[in-house]
DNA sequence: AAAAAAT
Protein backbone atom coordinates (compact mmCIF):
# COMPACT_ATOMS: atom_id res chain seq x y z
CA UNK A 1 0.00 0.00 0.00
CA UNK A 2 2.43 2.38 1.31
CA UNK A 3 5.27 0.99 -0.84
CA UNK A 4 3.64 2.04 -4.06
CA UNK A 5 3.57 5.91 -2.96
CA UNK A 6 6.29 8.01 -4.17
CA UNK A 7 9.40 8.49 -1.99
CA UNK A 8 10.19 11.60 -0.10
CA UNK A 9 13.06 12.11 -2.57
CA UNK A 10 11.16 11.64 -5.79
CA UNK A 11 8.80 14.49 -4.59
CA UNK A 12 12.03 17.15 -4.31
CA UNK A 13 11.95 16.84 -0.79
CA UNK A 14 16.15 18.18 -0.19
CA UNK A 15 18.58 15.11 0.48
CA UNK A 16 19.41 16.82 4.42
CA UNK A 17 15.10 15.60 5.15
CA UNK A 18 15.14 12.62 2.89
CA UNK A 19 18.45 11.30 4.68
CA UNK A 20 16.79 11.74 8.40
CA UNK A 21 13.49 10.34 7.65
CA UNK A 22 15.66 7.09 6.02
CA UNK A 23 17.67 6.39 9.31
CA UNK A 24 13.98 5.89 10.94
CA UNK A 25 12.97 3.63 7.88
CA UNK A 26 10.97 6.35 6.11
CA UNK A 27 11.63 6.42 2.17
CA UNK A 28 7.80 6.25 0.94
CA UNK A 29 4.80 8.51 1.37
CA UNK A 30 1.97 8.14 3.50
CA UNK A 31 -1.03 9.12 0.46
CA UNK A 32 -1.77 12.23 2.95
CA UNK A 33 1.75 13.23 2.55
CA UNK A 34 2.60 12.67 -1.17
CA UNK A 35 -0.89 15.19 -1.56
CA UNK A 36 -0.14 18.14 0.74
CA UNK A 37 3.39 18.73 0.02
CA UNK A 38 3.20 20.22 -3.59
CA UNK A 39 0.44 22.59 -2.68
CA UNK A 40 2.33 23.38 1.03
CA UNK A 41 5.64 23.64 -0.60
CA UNK A 42 3.66 26.54 -3.15
CA UNK A 43 2.41 27.94 0.17
CA UNK A 44 -1.17 27.66 0.17
CA UNK A 45 -3.35 26.96 3.24
CA UNK A 46 -4.54 23.85 3.67
CA UNK A 47 -7.19 21.18 5.65
CA UNK A 48 -5.69 17.98 5.45
CA UNK A 49 -7.11 15.17 6.47
CA UNK A 50 -6.51 11.05 6.98
CA UNK A 51 -7.04 8.38 8.92
CA UNK A 52 -5.26 7.89 12.44
CA UNK A 53 -1.62 6.50 12.26
CA UNK A 54 -0.97 7.43 8.52
CA UNK A 55 1.51 9.95 8.53
CA UNK A 56 -0.12 13.17 9.74
CA UNK A 57 2.80 14.54 11.47
CA UNK A 58 5.32 14.47 8.09
CA UNK A 59 2.24 15.99 5.92
CA UNK A 60 2.74 18.85 7.26
CA UNK A 61 6.28 18.23 9.25
CA UNK A 62 8.34 17.83 5.85
CA UNK A 63 6.89 20.34 3.95
CA UNK A 64 7.15 22.79 6.86
CA UNK A 65 11.01 22.30 7.45
CA UNK A 66 11.56 22.01 3.49
CA UNK A 67 9.62 25.90 3.37
CA UNK A 68 11.76 27.48 6.14
CA UNK A 69 14.76 25.88 5.63
CA UNK A 70 15.15 27.15 1.64
CA UNK A 71 13.48 29.93 1.55
CA UNK A 72 16.54 32.29 0.29
CA UNK A 73 14.05 35.13 0.51
CA UNK A 74 13.56 34.97 4.66
CA UNK A 75 16.54 32.97 6.03
CA UNK A 76 16.48 31.28 9.47
CA UNK A 77 17.69 33.75 12.27
CA UNK A 78 16.90 32.01 15.16
CA UNK A 79 13.64 33.84 15.55
CA UNK A 80 10.49 31.33 15.54
CA UNK A 81 9.31 30.84 11.56
CA UNK A 82 6.73 28.26 12.12
CA UNK A 83 4.60 27.43 15.01
CA UNK A 84 2.59 23.86 15.61
CA UNK A 85 -0.29 24.02 18.21
CA UNK A 86 -1.24 20.80 19.66
CA UNK A 87 -3.90 19.88 22.53
CA UNK A 88 -1.84 18.31 24.69
CA UNK A 89 1.80 18.44 26.56
CA UNK A 90 2.61 14.81 25.88
CA UNK A 91 1.42 15.04 22.09
CA UNK A 92 3.81 18.75 22.06
CA UNK A 93 6.45 16.34 23.00
CA UNK A 94 6.22 13.64 20.58
CA UNK A 95 5.81 16.08 17.96
CA UNK A 96 8.40 17.76 18.58
CA UNK A 97 10.86 14.66 18.56
CA UNK A 98 9.37 13.82 15.38
CA UNK A 99 9.95 17.19 13.35
CA UNK A 100 13.34 17.55 15.22
CA UNK A 101 14.13 13.96 13.92
CA UNK A 102 13.49 14.76 10.60
CA UNK A 103 15.54 18.28 10.63
CA UNK A 104 18.17 16.88 12.23
CA UNK A 105 20.72 17.44 9.28
CA UNK A 106 18.93 20.76 8.68
CA UNK A 107 21.31 23.82 9.78
CA UNK A 108 21.23 27.15 10.23
CA UNK A 109 24.77 29.20 10.00
CA UNK A 110 26.63 26.75 12.22
CA UNK A 111 24.13 25.37 14.34
CA UNK A 112 21.80 22.54 14.18
CA UNK A 113 18.30 23.84 13.28
CA UNK A 114 16.36 23.96 16.25
CA UNK A 115 13.05 22.61 17.14
CA UNK A 116 11.80 24.04 20.66
CA UNK A 117 9.05 22.09 23.12
CA UNK A 118 6.75 24.98 24.97
CA UNK A 119 3.84 23.24 27.43
CA UNK A 120 2.65 23.62 30.71
CA UNK A 121 3.49 21.68 34.06
CA UNK A 122 7.32 21.74 33.70
CA UNK A 123 9.60 24.45 34.74
CA UNK A 124 9.94 27.72 32.83
CA UNK A 125 13.38 28.49 32.58
CA UNK A 126 14.62 26.03 30.15
CA UNK A 127 11.96 26.66 28.11
CA UNK A 128 13.03 30.41 28.48
CA UNK A 129 16.63 29.68 27.79
CA UNK A 130 15.92 27.22 24.37
CA UNK A 131 14.15 30.25 22.92
CA UNK A 132 17.30 32.39 23.88
CA UNK A 133 19.61 30.33 21.98
CA UNK A 134 17.40 29.96 18.67
CA UNK A 135 14.26 28.30 17.81
CA UNK A 136 13.09 28.06 14.27
CA UNK A 137 10.37 25.78 14.74
CA UNK A 138 8.18 26.08 18.11
CA UNK A 139 5.69 22.93 19.26
CA UNK A 140 3.40 24.12 22.00
CA UNK A 141 0.50 23.89 24.24
CA UNK A 142 -1.83 26.95 23.84
CA UNK A 143 -1.51 28.42 27.92
CA UNK A 144 2.47 28.41 28.15
CA UNK A 145 2.68 29.36 24.38
CA UNK A 146 0.72 32.84 25.52
CA UNK A 147 2.25 33.05 28.76
CA UNK A 148 5.97 33.32 26.93
CA UNK A 149 4.55 35.61 24.42
CA UNK A 150 2.76 37.62 27.33
CA UNK A 151 6.23 37.75 29.52
CA UNK A 152 7.95 38.55 25.76
CA UNK A 153 10.13 35.82 25.90
CA UNK A 154 8.34 34.26 22.54
CA UNK A 155 7.80 36.37 19.62
CA UNK A 156 5.31 35.09 17.24
CA UNK A 157 5.29 37.46 15.18
CA UNK A 158 7.60 36.57 12.29
CA UNK A 159 5.71 33.23 11.79
CA UNK A 160 5.13 32.33 8.76
CA UNK A 161 3.82 28.75 8.96
CA UNK A 162 0.95 28.19 11.57
CA UNK A 163 -0.05 24.50 11.85
CA UNK A 164 -2.67 23.67 13.94
CA UNK A 165 -2.59 19.70 14.70
CA UNK A 166 -5.68 18.16 15.87
CA UNK A 167 -7.33 20.94 14.18
CA UNK A 168 -10.99 20.23 15.62
CA UNK A 169 -9.96 20.05 18.77
CA UNK A 170 -8.21 23.21 19.28
CA UNK A 171 -11.09 25.00 17.38
CA UNK A 172 -13.00 23.21 20.07
CA UNK A 173 -14.97 25.64 22.54
CA UNK A 174 -12.44 24.87 24.98
CA UNK A 175 -9.36 26.24 22.72
CA UNK A 176 -11.05 28.44 20.42
CA UNK A 177 -10.56 31.78 22.54
CA UNK A 178 -6.52 30.99 23.25
CA UNK A 179 -6.69 30.01 19.54
CA UNK A 180 -8.08 33.19 18.65
CA UNK A 181 -5.63 35.11 20.83
CA UNK A 182 -2.95 33.13 19.08
CA UNK A 183 -3.82 34.13 15.22
CA UNK A 184 -4.18 37.61 16.54
CA UNK A 185 -0.28 37.74 17.29
CA UNK A 186 0.81 36.28 13.80
CA UNK A 187 1.31 38.17 10.72
CA UNK A 188 -1.88 37.55 8.35
CA UNK A 189 0.10 37.02 5.59
CA UNK A 190 1.39 33.54 7.18
CA UNK A 191 0.12 29.93 5.90
CA UNK A 192 -2.32 28.40 7.59
CA UNK A 193 -2.19 24.63 8.01
CA UNK A 194 -5.11 22.44 9.71
CA UNK A 195 -4.71 18.70 10.58
CA UNK A 196 -6.77 16.13 11.84
CA UNK A 197 -8.59 12.63 11.17
CA UNK A 198 -11.67 14.05 11.82
CA UNK A 199 -13.24 17.16 10.61
CA UNK A 200 -16.73 18.07 11.61
CA UNK A 201 -18.27 20.22 9.01
CA UNK A 202 -19.09 23.35 11.46
CA UNK A 203 -15.73 23.26 12.33
CA UNK A 204 -14.36 23.35 8.47
CA UNK A 205 -16.76 26.26 8.54
CA UNK A 206 -15.00 27.68 11.20
CA UNK A 207 -11.55 27.31 9.79
CA UNK A 208 -12.15 29.22 6.43
CA UNK A 209 -13.07 31.88 8.15
CA UNK A 210 -9.48 32.74 9.41
CA UNK A 211 -7.39 30.66 6.62
CA UNK A 212 -6.93 31.75 3.10
CA UNK A 213 -9.06 30.14 0.69
CA UNK A 214 -7.50 26.50 2.08
CA UNK A 215 -7.60 23.36 0.05
CA UNK A 216 -8.76 20.53 1.83
CA UNK A 217 -7.40 17.45 1.22
CA UNK A 218 -8.69 14.13 2.66
CA UNK A 219 -6.44 11.05 2.07
CA UNK A 220 -9.80 8.95 1.76
CA UNK A 221 -12.89 9.31 -0.15
CA UNK A 222 -15.53 11.51 2.06
CA UNK A 223 -17.29 8.27 1.90
CA UNK A 224 -15.17 5.90 3.46
CA UNK A 225 -14.80 4.97 7.43
CA UNK A 226 -12.54 7.16 9.33
CA UNK A 227 -11.40 3.81 10.92
CA UNK A 228 -8.74 1.49 9.63
CA UNK A 229 -9.76 -1.66 8.04
CA UNK A 230 -7.12 -3.80 9.80
CA UNK A 231 -8.87 -2.91 13.05
CA UNK A 232 -11.57 -5.58 14.51
CA UNK A 233 -13.95 -4.15 16.63
CA UNK A 234 -16.43 -5.36 19.54
CA UNK A 235 -18.60 -3.93 21.87
CA UNK A 236 -19.87 -5.53 25.10
CA UNK A 237 -22.38 -4.67 27.44
CA UNK A 238 -20.70 -5.08 30.80
CA UNK A 239 -21.61 -4.02 34.36
CA UNK A 240 -19.76 -1.58 36.06
CA UNK A 241 -18.92 -3.77 38.88
CA UNK A 242 -17.51 -6.51 36.58
CA UNK A 243 -15.26 -4.47 34.12
CA UNK A 244 -11.93 -4.51 36.13
CA UNK A 245 -12.23 -8.01 36.17
CA UNK A 246 -13.37 -8.21 32.35
CA UNK A 247 -10.45 -6.33 31.67
CA UNK A 248 -7.52 -8.15 33.45
CA UNK A 249 -9.31 -11.24 31.60
CA UNK A 250 -9.24 -9.34 28.52
CA UNK A 251 -5.26 -8.25 29.09
CA UNK A 252 -4.55 -12.27 28.78
CA UNK A 253 -5.24 -12.49 25.10
CA UNK A 254 -2.66 -14.47 23.43
CA UNK A 255 -2.61 -12.01 20.54
CA UNK A 256 -2.22 -8.93 22.99
CA UNK A 257 0.60 -6.32 22.53
CA UNK A 258 0.70 -3.42 24.61
CA UNK A 259 -2.64 -2.14 25.69
CA UNK A 260 -4.58 1.30 26.39
CA UNK A 261 -7.43 1.64 28.15
CA UNK A 262 -9.67 4.51 28.42
CA UNK A 263 -12.06 5.81 30.78
CA UNK A 264 -13.84 9.48 30.87
CA UNK A 265 -13.46 10.59 34.35
CA UNK A 266 -9.42 11.00 35.77
CA UNK A 267 -10.81 9.65 38.97
CA UNK A 268 -11.56 6.06 36.99
CA UNK A 269 -8.71 6.17 35.46
CA UNK A 270 -6.58 6.21 38.64
CA UNK A 271 -8.74 3.69 40.05
CA UNK A 272 -8.50 0.80 37.06
CA UNK A 273 -4.77 1.62 37.19
CA UNK A 274 -4.62 0.92 41.02
CA UNK A 275 -7.10 -2.19 40.57
CA UNK A 276 -5.05 -3.72 37.98
CA UNK A 277 -1.83 -3.52 39.50
CA UNK A 278 -3.02 -4.80 42.73
CA UNK A 279 -3.96 -8.38 40.21
CA UNK A 280 -0.54 -8.03 38.81
CA UNK A 281 -0.36 -6.39 35.51
CA UNK A 282 2.63 -4.07 34.35
CA UNK A 283 0.39 -0.96 34.20
CA UNK A 284 0.58 2.83 34.29
CA UNK A 285 -1.82 5.80 33.94
CA UNK A 286 -1.98 9.16 32.62
CA UNK A 287 -4.77 11.76 33.17
CA UNK A 288 -4.63 15.49 34.22
CA UNK A 289 -4.71 14.47 38.28
CA UNK A 290 -0.67 13.50 37.82
CA UNK A 291 2.34 15.91 37.98
CA UNK A 292 3.92 15.99 34.80
CA UNK A 293 6.55 14.35 35.75
CA UNK A 294 4.40 11.20 36.08
CA UNK A 295 2.35 11.53 33.16
CA UNK A 296 5.68 11.74 30.97
CA UNK A 297 7.28 8.45 33.02
CA UNK A 298 4.37 6.60 32.66
CA UNK A 299 3.93 7.23 29.06
CA UNK A 300 8.15 7.00 28.68
CA UNK A 301 7.60 3.47 30.25
CA UNK A 302 4.80 2.56 28.12
CA UNK A 303 6.79 3.25 24.98
CA UNK A 304 9.49 1.59 26.05
CA UNK A 305 7.82 -1.80 26.94
CA UNK A 306 8.23 -1.19 30.86
CA UNK A 307 4.75 -1.32 31.75
CA UNK A 308 2.44 -2.86 28.67
CA UNK A 309 -0.86 -1.61 30.03
CA UNK A 310 -1.65 2.11 30.57
CA UNK A 311 -5.08 3.53 31.34
CA UNK A 312 -5.59 6.82 30.76
CA UNK A 313 -8.72 9.92 30.11
CA UNK A 314 -8.64 11.20 26.51
CA UNK A 315 -5.45 12.91 27.26
CA UNK A 316 -4.20 10.30 25.72
CA UNK A 317 -6.55 9.67 22.88
CA UNK A 318 -5.32 12.17 20.36
CA UNK A 319 -1.95 11.77 18.05
CA UNK A 320 -0.10 9.50 20.32
CA UNK A 321 1.97 6.77 18.05
CA UNK A 322 3.54 4.09 20.32
CA UNK A 323 4.34 1.04 17.40
CA UNK A 324 2.50 -2.14 19.41
CA UNK A 325 -0.74 -1.52 20.42
CA UNK A 326 -2.18 -4.01 19.66
CA UNK A 327 -5.36 -3.20 22.32
CA UNK A 328 -7.44 -0.84 23.03
CA UNK A 329 -10.14 -0.84 25.34
CA UNK A 330 -12.83 1.47 25.94
CA UNK A 331 -13.43 0.78 29.46
CA UNK A 332 -15.91 3.73 29.59
CA UNK A 333 -17.57 4.69 26.30
CA UNK A 334 -16.27 8.13 25.03
CA UNK A 335 -17.97 11.16 24.73
CA UNK A 336 -18.95 11.43 20.71
CA UNK A 337 -17.96 9.73 17.86
CA UNK A 338 -14.39 11.94 17.30
CA UNK A 339 -13.53 10.58 20.90
CA UNK A 340 -14.24 7.00 19.62
CA UNK A 341 -12.34 7.34 16.33
CA UNK A 342 -9.22 8.64 17.51
CA UNK A 343 -8.83 6.03 21.05
CA UNK A 344 -9.38 3.57 19.33
CA UNK A 345 -6.42 5.07 16.32
CA UNK A 346 -3.99 4.45 19.15
CA UNK A 347 -4.16 0.76 17.58
CA UNK A 348 -4.28 -0.58 13.75
CA UNK A 349 -1.92 2.08 13.22
CA UNK A 350 0.31 2.35 9.70
CA UNK A 351 -1.56 -0.81 8.06
CA UNK A 352 -0.98 -3.02 11.30
CA UNK A 353 -4.03 -4.76 12.78
CA UNK A 354 -5.43 -4.41 15.98
CA UNK A 355 -8.39 -4.71 18.42
CA UNK A 356 -11.13 -2.61 19.96
CA UNK A 357 -12.74 -3.05 22.59
CA UNK A 358 -15.95 -1.26 23.98
CA UNK A 359 -17.47 -1.88 27.55
CA UNK A 360 -21.07 -0.23 27.56
CA UNK A 361 -22.98 -0.15 30.96
CA UNK A 362 -26.81 -0.03 31.09
CA UNK A 363 -26.48 3.77 31.36
CA UNK A 364 -24.26 4.34 28.62
CA UNK A 365 -26.18 2.73 26.46
CA UNK A 366 -28.00 5.70 24.94
CA UNK A 367 -24.96 7.60 24.27
CA UNK A 368 -23.51 4.16 22.76
CA UNK A 369 -26.36 4.28 20.18
CA UNK A 370 -25.48 7.75 18.96
CA UNK A 371 -21.92 6.84 17.82
CA UNK A 372 -22.34 3.48 17.09
CA UNK A 373 -25.14 5.33 14.30
CA UNK A 374 -22.88 8.00 13.37
CA UNK A 375 -19.93 6.00 13.01
CA UNK A 376 -22.28 3.21 11.55
CA UNK A 377 -20.59 0.47 13.49
CA UNK A 378 -23.68 -1.83 13.19
CA UNK A 379 -24.17 -3.06 16.80
CA UNK A 380 -26.00 -0.65 18.49
CA UNK A 381 -26.88 -2.67 21.04
CA UNK A 382 -23.91 -4.98 22.43
CA UNK A 383 -25.02 -8.03 24.15
CA UNK A 384 -24.24 -8.77 27.22
CA UNK A 385 -21.20 -10.82 28.52
CA UNK A 386 -19.80 -11.34 31.74
CA UNK A 387 -16.37 -11.62 32.62
CA UNK A 388 -16.13 -15.65 32.85
CA UNK A 389 -17.90 -15.68 29.08
CA UNK A 390 -16.77 -19.03 27.56
CA UNK A 391 -17.66 -17.13 23.90
CA UNK A 392 -15.89 -14.20 25.20
CA UNK A 393 -12.60 -16.13 25.75
CA UNK A 394 -13.23 -17.67 22.07
CA UNK A 395 -13.97 -14.78 20.18
CA UNK A 396 -11.09 -12.31 22.15
CA UNK A 397 -8.59 -15.09 22.13
CA UNK A 398 -8.55 -15.19 25.38
CA UNK A 399 -6.64 -18.66 27.04
CA UNK A 400 -9.42 -20.76 29.16
CA UNK A 401 -7.19 -20.97 32.03
CA UNK A 402 -7.26 -17.11 32.31
CA UNK A 403 -8.24 -15.65 35.62
CA UNK A 404 -8.49 -12.19 36.90
CA UNK A 405 -5.03 -11.95 38.50
CA UNK A 406 -1.40 -12.51 36.79
CA UNK A 407 1.65 -13.43 38.85
CA UNK A 408 2.07 -12.72 42.26
CA UNK A 409 -0.72 -10.18 42.79
CA UNK A 410 0.81 -7.06 43.99
CA UNK A 411 -0.43 -5.12 47.82
CA UNK A 412 0.77 -1.41 46.95
CA UNK A 413 0.31 0.57 50.30
CA UNK A 414 -2.61 2.32 48.56
CA UNK A 415 -4.33 -0.87 48.69
CA UNK A 416 -7.29 -1.13 51.54
CA UNK A 417 -8.86 -4.28 50.81
CA UNK A 418 -8.27 -7.37 48.76
CA UNK A 419 -9.24 -6.91 45.01
CA UNK A 420 -12.95 -7.80 44.65
CA UNK A 421 -13.99 -10.71 42.86
CA UNK A 422 -17.57 -9.78 42.15
CA UNK A 423 -17.06 -12.40 38.84
CA UNK A 424 -18.03 -15.45 40.59
CA UNK A 425 -20.99 -14.17 42.27
CA UNK A 426 -22.47 -12.27 39.33
CA UNK A 427 -21.99 -14.29 36.38
CA UNK A 428 -24.08 -16.25 34.43
CA UNK A 429 -22.08 -18.11 31.57
CA UNK A 430 -24.88 -17.84 29.24
CA UNK A 431 -23.53 -16.76 25.66
CA UNK A 432 -26.01 -14.56 23.56
CA UNK A 433 -25.39 -13.54 19.58
CA UNK A 434 -23.43 -10.51 19.29
CA UNK A 435 -21.60 -8.83 16.13
CA UNK A 436 -18.70 -7.64 15.10
CA UNK A 437 -17.36 -5.54 12.64
CA UNK A 438 -14.41 -4.73 11.14
CA UNK A 439 -13.89 -1.41 8.93
CA UNK A 440 -17.63 -0.61 10.07
CA UNK A 441 -19.18 -3.05 7.71
CA UNK A 442 -20.72 -6.23 10.08
CA UNK A 443 -18.41 -8.85 9.01
CA UNK A 444 -20.75 -12.26 8.78
CA UNK A 445 -17.84 -14.87 8.18
CA UNK A 446 -17.46 -18.00 10.64
CA UNK A 447 -15.70 -17.20 13.33
CA UNK A 448 -12.82 -19.33 13.26
CA UNK A 449 -12.21 -18.19 10.06
CA UNK A 450 -12.33 -14.87 11.38
CA UNK A 451 -9.82 -15.34 14.01
CA UNK A 452 -7.42 -17.03 11.69
CA UNK A 453 -7.23 -14.25 9.11
CA UNK A 454 -6.85 -11.88 12.35
CA UNK A 455 -3.98 -13.86 14.13
CA UNK A 456 -2.47 -14.22 10.47
CA UNK A 457 -0.37 -11.19 10.73
CA UNK A 458 0.31 -11.45 14.39
CA UNK A 459 0.41 -8.18 16.07
CA UNK A 460 4.03 -9.01 18.24
CA UNK A 461 6.34 -6.85 20.27
CA UNK A 462 9.22 -8.49 19.80
CA UNK A 463 11.47 -6.41 18.73
CA UNK A 464 11.18 -4.16 22.11
CA UNK A 465 10.93 -7.16 24.29
CA UNK A 466 14.68 -7.24 24.38
CA UNK A 467 15.80 -4.31 25.89
CA UNK A 468 13.05 -3.63 28.63
CA UNK A 469 14.02 -6.79 30.00
CA UNK A 470 16.32 -5.81 32.17
CA UNK A 471 14.44 -3.09 34.23
CA UNK A 472 12.17 -5.63 35.71
CA UNK A 473 8.87 -4.98 36.15
CA UNK A 474 8.39 -2.41 38.72
CA UNK A 475 5.09 -0.33 38.29
CA UNK A 476 5.06 2.88 37.36
CA UNK A 477 4.43 4.90 40.37
CA UNK A 478 0.78 6.60 41.32
CA UNK A 479 -0.62 8.03 43.67
CA UNK A 480 -4.67 7.75 45.03
CA UNK A 481 -6.39 10.63 46.53
CA UNK A 482 -7.71 10.75 49.80
CA UNK A 483 -11.06 10.98 49.89
CA UNK A 484 -13.66 10.65 52.79
CA UNK A 485 -14.26 6.98 53.54
CA UNK A 486 -18.40 7.65 52.50
CA UNK A 487 -17.02 9.30 49.59
CA UNK A 488 -14.46 6.55 48.94
CA UNK A 489 -17.72 3.66 48.79
CA UNK A 490 -19.58 5.62 46.62
CA UNK A 491 -16.92 5.67 44.06
CA UNK A 492 -15.44 2.25 44.41
CA UNK A 493 -19.18 1.22 43.16
CA UNK A 494 -19.22 4.14 40.56
C1' DA B 1 -20.97 17.02 32.33
C1' DA B 2 -15.74 15.87 31.49
C1' DA B 3 -11.11 16.57 29.93
C1' DA B 4 -7.57 19.49 28.33
C1' DA B 5 -4.72 23.76 28.75
C1' DA B 6 -0.89 28.82 32.56
C1' DT B 7 0.23 29.47 37.65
Amino acid sequence: MTALNPTFAKLGVRDEIVRALSEDGKEHTFAIQELTLPLALKGDDLIGQARTGMGKTLAFGVPLLQKISTDTERPLTGAPRALVVVPTRELCLQVSSDLAAAGKYLTVGDRKLSVVSIYGGRAYEPQIEALRAGADVVVGTPGRLLDLTQQGHLQIGGISVLVLDEADEMLDLGFLPDIERILRQIPETRQSMLFSATMPDPIITLARSFMNQPTHIRAESPQSSAVHTTTDQFAYRAHALDKVELVSRVLQARNRGATMIFTRTKRTAQKVADELAERGFKVGAVHGDLNQGAREKALKAFRTGEIDVLVATDVAARGIDIDDVTHVINYQIPEDEQAYVHRIGRTGRAGKTGVAITLVDWDELARWELIDKALGLGHPDPAETYSSSPHLYEELDIPKDATGTVGPAKTPKTAKRPPRDSAEKQSRPRTRSRRRTRGGKPVTGHPDTEKAAANGKPATNSDTDAETAADGDKPARRRRRRRPRKAAAAAAAN
